[in-house]
RNA sequence: GGGCCCUUAGCUCAGUUGGUUAGAGCGCUACCUUGACAUGGUAGAGGUCAGAGAUUCGAAUUCUCUAGGGCCCACCA
């Protein structure tokens, strides 16, 4: 090695470099030439985001498998890009400007608002991008989309005409949930419903010309100047002879129908309800089946209108407190009663979602979710882990049409154009020159934007060029769509998956992706979600500046199995950190042993010794389950089998095992073996590169000056380190020597202090394995001296021993020894014996089990029980020789 | 109200088609500045797998019920 290595591993220095390289060098540009196909997109996170945990998990997931796709020899494309996020990001230009000058936009206009949103957008927008590459992200730049460029919005408008000429976009004046702060529109889904406590208000209508009373109950008294009419269940007894009658509505004095409606439950509150068909989801519905009048007694910013004379101009909290004044005043509130109930609110802007109604684009999604849930039912798209679906299927199956439109003007506007001259509205895929109908150049536009998910839900085919032909041949559409696979998050199946599957069906006519892998969400060390109120948040830069961003990444793969997401502490990444310095370190010993190399590296294994082929049996295994694990989305098994073998098979034996070899005066003998280490150290690093990226691409660079390890290819089982045979005797040697070790902690010596043993047994071959090895024993167990009897031997007195199924082994210590200790030690050690034996010969003498277990479990049982008399043989020998 | 999931060591979590001496990391205990690593080493302690029942030769694993916790959906005035 011709480079000083630092004695600690730091991370610091070398991420930052390594990422440049690989952009350098076009590392995550897809290699055209391979057969097989991996492709995949991120989540395009907001522009005006911040990278939480959530983004760096996900990142992860995607990074790790894309790495070990790419190494595995597939055409590998990884699309980043990121959203405009229309509310989030209009909102915070808005705050700027205000804060800043103190203008609104509607000060500025539209036309320079978004000026000044682009702008904001060139200036911070990728800041979020710099971010995801300190996450390491493979991912190909040149590939970035950002939902409102012009390839985005070109097929923003052809889907939206072709919807529209359809005629499954259409206008509607129907209720929706009106947010008052943003004074949008905002779909179903962006509704969160809380509990509240509130209370129900009982109040009394006059029916018409009679002393007759109506007692109704509302939550939301101040919506009585929206009532037109009462309703009540037709089979109701109590009030069936009013239907047809007139009731009165109190202050306003609006005289209103009573109306029978099916909908009304006798049961519930007084039996009769208040219908005001502006403000209410049911009652919009039944004012339809009734042909009731619709008056909407809000402004857009929630406060109360001139259909509300008495309480004009109030937000809906103080209005409902004026009304209740009034009420009580006349006399006609009745009853207060506590009550908790279920109250939307914003997603974006937490403020109380007001239902209204409003006249609004809808996409009829009926259709388009029946054979999206097809799809997902005839598994051409697979959720894992696969209870997923039913979140999906939850939404697909009871669609309500979506709400496309949005009263913002930072997004994709809507491109409907009405004719000032003809009235005749049509949607234009680009930007009309004049009225197909009557060539009047006069047109409008549509003010309102669209939902920043209805760009979204073309997120696969955009990001390809689609629907520009040349365009997506430059970007290989037709090789990478539909994508391999997804990873995102359960919070946004109904939001982003089930638009993009139900988008691509209609217009693709397949599903976008295969898989759709569904990580947890991470949580904060006792478990709560991570949120800004709580200020429990992590920012995964600052774990990276403190641990790296390797270890943080090994730390997120480890927690990620098929779970609902995992509590992260910190201490869990200082352990990863500690796990990269370890292999830091062991390289650190190797390296005086190597010479840096041009090409190819190959071993032979011939003449090789047991612990060798132990461990090269064991790499296979690791790059047998490594790929396993990969493949199935396992990213926990994957992190902790590449763990295993570095820290318990690598470093804790394999080096160890190698000391005495390397510091032998044969130079050939070193040679060989610093090869074999530098193999084996070559292959750890390609397996765990897909998960921590950046230390291995730095060690790797100490092995070859030429090549990357970035485009290495990824290791996989190979027959000829495949010895089955040396690998059991080996286990059985690390059993000996974990005894042997145990027996000196038992009686207190010191790691320095040398002993010599005894060892019983009747199997040859052990014996010459123990014999072939003692150099080995002394080195790990500080054996000087070992002696090997037949078991009819006689057994040394006063002594402690050990046992396993073939060998026992006495440590005389005539005088050393605690007696008492001894006993004790020895009697746990049998009971615990006598128990598994006693288990096992339950089971043997059980004739179902011998009758109806097979073959191979009973001869398993059989050779345990074996195993366990010979053990608790000699522990109880050794006990009566004590005593 | 409907649905999904969870309950395994002090803590965070694995345990894939039923057969393991039920595992890992952190934490804990004892000993150790052994020439890769104290961001370390060696050896340990610690679990009647939430509870009850059922199926089975055999259940942490399958089924039913109970208790506790989480999440999602839903218009209950």
């Amino acid at each position: 090695m011709n480079r000083d290595i630092e004695k600690n591993y730091d991370p610091k220095t070398l991420e930052d470099k390594w990422y440049k390289i690989w952009e350098e060098r076009k590392a995550f540009s897809p290699d055209k030439k391979k057969d097989k196909v991996f492709s995949i997109i991120m989540p395009p996170p907001n522009v005006t985001g911040i990278l939480h945990m959530g983004h760096a998990l996900n990142t992860t997931c995607q990074d790790v498998l894309v790495r070990h796709k790419r190494m595995s020899g597939y055409n590998t494309l990884w699309i980043p890009g990121t959203d405009h996020a229309g509310i989030a990001t209009q909102a915070k230009v808005e705050k700027k400007i205000f804060k800043e000058e103190k203008k609104t936009k509607h000060d500025l206009g539209r036309e320079d608002f978004l000026k000044r949103i682009w702008e904001w957008k060139e200036e911070h927008g990728d800041e979020i991008v710099k971010q995801l590459k300190k996450l390491g992200a493979s991912c190909d730049w040149d590939y970035e989309t950002f939902t409102m460029d012009e390839g985005p919005n070109k097929a923003v408008r052809k889907v939206f005409t072709k919807l529209y000429n359809e005629g499954l976009i259409y206008k509607d004046k129907r209720i929706i949930n009106w947010d008052t702060v943003l004074q949008s529109a905002i779909s179903d889904a962006e509704v969160e419903y809380k509990e509240v406590k509130g209370k129900f208000y009982h109040i009394h209508y006059q029916v018409e010309g009679s002393d007759e009373v109506l007692e109704v109950a509302t939550t939301r008294p101040e919506t009585l100047f929206g009532d037109t009419a009462v309703a009540v269940n037709p089979k109701d007894p109590r009030f069936k002879k009013l239907i047809g009658k007139n009731a009165i509505i109190p202050i306003c004095e609006r005289v209103v129908p009573i109306v029978g409606d099916s909908y009304v439950d006798m049961e519930l509150g007084t039996g009769c309800l208040k219908v005001t068909p502006a403000h209410d989801f049911n009652d919009f519905e039944i004012g339809k089946r009734h042909d009731l009048e619709v008056i909407n007694i809000l402004h857009p910013d929630g406060k109360l209108n001139q259909h509300a004379k008495a309480v004009e101009g109030l937000s809906a909290q103080a209005a409902r407190k004026k009304t209740i004044e009034i009420l009580k005043e006349k006399e006609i509130l009745v009853d207060v009663k506590e009550h908790k109930h279920q109250v939307g609110h914003g997603e974006r802007s937490d403020s109380v979602i007001e239902p209204m109604v409003s006249t609004q684009w809808f996409l009829n999604v009926q259709d388009m979710a029946k054979k999206s849930l097809q799809s997902v039912k005839k598994e051409k798209m697979n959720f894992v882990p696969k209870q997923w679906e039913n979140t999906f299927f939850g939404w697909m199956k009871e669609p309500r049409d979506w709400c496309l439109s949005r009263q913002l003007w930072w997004g994709h506007r809507i491109p409907v154009y009405t004719c000032k001259t003809c009235e005749y509205e049509f949607s234009f895929e680009s930007e009309p020159s004049e009225c197909p109908k009557c060539q009047s150049r006069t047109l409008i536009q549509d003010p309102d934007v669209l939902d920043t998910w209805f760009s979204s839900g073309l997120w696969p085919l955009s990001t390809l060029g689609w629907p520009v032909q040349e365009e997506m041949d430059k970007k290989g559409f037709d090789t990478y769509f539909p994508n391999t696979m997804l990873i995102t998050a359960f919070d946004i199946i109904f939001f982003w998956v089930a638009r993009m599957s139900m988008m691509n069906i209609k217009l693709m006519n397949t599903v976008p992706f295969k898989d759709v892998y569904i990580h947890g969400l991470v949580r904060d060390k006792q478990g709560r979600k991570m949120s800004k109120s709580l200020g429990n948040g992590i920012n995964p830069l600052d774990l990276i500046e403190q641990y790296g961003c390797d270890a943080m990444r090994f730390t997120l793969a480890n927690g990620c199995g098929f779970n609902r997401g995992f509590n992260l502490d910190p201490k869990l990444i200082e352990s990863s950190r500690n796990f990269m310095n370890k292999i830091w370190n062991a390289f650190r010993f190797i390296s005086p042993f190597l010479r840096r190399k041009v090409g190819n590296y190959k071993i032979s294994t011939r003449d090789i010794d047991i612990p060798t082929k132990w461990i090269l049996t064991e790499l296979n295994s690791t790059a047998h389950l490594m790929n396993k694990h990969l493949e199935a989305y396992r990213f926990d098994e994957a992190a902790s089998t590449i763990y295993s073998f570095v820290y318990d098979k690598f470093c804790s034996w394999y080096l160890e095992l190698s000391k005495p070899v390397l510091y032998s005066d044969d130079q050939a003998i070193v040679k060989k073996r610093a090869e074999i280490l530098r193999f084996l150290f070559e292959e750890l690093l390609k397996l765990l590169h897909p998960i921590s990226p950046f230390i291995t691409e730095e060690i790797w660079s100490y092995f070859y000056e030429d090549r990357l390890i970035i485009n290495q290819d990824y290791p996989v089982l190979r027959q000829e380190y495949q010895f089955d045979h040396e690998h059991e005797k080996m286990a059985h040697f690390i059993e000996l020597v974990t005894q042997i070790r145990n027996l000196r902690a038992s009686v207190g010596l010191k790691p320095k202090e040398q002993i010599e043993l005894e060892f019983f047994t009747d199997d040859k071959k052990t014996a010459e394995f123990i014999h072939e090895n003692r150099h080995y024993l002394e080195s790990l167990a500080q054996v000087k001296k070992g002696t090997i009897h037949n078991k009819d031997a006689k057994r040394p007195q006063k002594s402690t021993m050990a046992t396993t199924s073939l060998v026992e082994t006495f440590l005389p210590l005539e005088g050393l020894i605690d007696i008492a200790e001894e006993v004790a030690r020895l009697n746990k050690q049998i009971d615990k014996v006598k128990s598994e034996l006693e288990k096992v010969n339950k089971k043997i003498q059980n004739k179902n089990f011998m009758d109806r277990a097979p073959e191979e479990v009973v001869l398993e049982v059989r050779t345990k029980a074996k195993d366990f008399q010979t053990k608790l043989d000699a522990l109880e020998a050794n006990l009566s020789s004590l005593e």
